[in-house]
DNA sequence: TATAAATAGGATAAAATTATCCGAAATAAA
DNA sequence: TTTATTTCGGATAATTTTATCCTATTTATA
């Protein structure tokens, strides 16, 4: 469904989110352990998140990675998941067709589209502002 | 979504289908040609779908690819999905945590097993045969 | 039985994705 | 201003996925 570098984005955005919350900057080290993950593919991958705007970084000493906690709320799956895999989940053919096009369907056009966009409106109704909560009171996990 | 070879595996069979209608077996150079994918990479593919037991082979002169006609309306795309990329899909955690796990989610959890269970519904309840009889009444197209 | 036609399958190769390493640049504090 | 800390970014490596090639095996027909 989403490529691995995704799966850490949105993973590292939540527990960013979660310390954002409390004024604290995390760093890749931080964020790799609690997400169990490569560190420094994950170091890249936040990078990506930066040149995206959906997360900030501060250099040098006492520096890191937050997100501004006013925005948190408006921060969806969406925006991550675009920022790392782009938008052919939204926009791409199931099939593989140069573009998914309503006057050339491919055979699982019309019932794909149904499936592709729940996906898509789950996506973007949902933020990091309750995933991050859902963490913090224990009600679901970053890692095994 | 799915795997390129999940992707050539789905159109292939679909190709198949409309052929087996007609009494007739394809090569995997016809299917190639058909649906607009590598040759040799196709003929891998078909050879896992017969090993799953989706399509039939028969080997020699005058062989070639086919499937049983009174069983189309009975393969769907669940088959040929499991087949080929496994049923991560359908069990896998949206996140990649090592299980997807009602009593230990991740934070996609609730709202990506929707998703995923009704792509789920949508692949067990699509038949070879519909897909295929679009192609012949010119409704979906194999290729660009 | 010999031949031609076709799938099966192993060995590689190319490309994309995932992952690691290291030095450069930026920044806060001593 | 120096130092320690931290992100940035380029180079490289490992792994997986995608793709190609060649030979073996099977089978219908002449
Ligand atoms: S054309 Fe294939 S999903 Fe729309
Ligand atoms: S645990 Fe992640 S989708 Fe179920």
């Amino acid at each position: 469904m989403f490529s691995k570098a995704c799966e850490y984005g949105i993973k590292a955005s939540i527990f960013i989110a979660i310390n954002s919350y409390e004024g604290k900057r995390v760093s890749p080290k931080e964020i790799a352990k609690e997400i169990n993950s490569p560190q420094a593919f994950t170091a890249k991958i936040l990078q990506a998140l930066v040149r995206h705007k959906v997360i900030n970084s501060v250099k040098g000493a006492y520096g890191g990675f937050e997100i501004n906690k006013n925005e948190l709320k408006y921060i969806n799956l969406s925006q991550i998941v675009k920022a790392i895999d782009g938008d052919n989940i939204y926009n791409g053919c199931g099939l593989g067709l140069d573009k998914c096009d309503e006057n050339h369907p491919c055979p699982v056009h019309e019932k794909f589209i149904t499936v592709r966009d729940e996906l898509k409106h789950m996506l973007e109704n949902t933020s990091l502002e309750e995933l991050a909560l859902d963490i913090k009171s224990g009600a679901s996990f970053l890692k095994a």
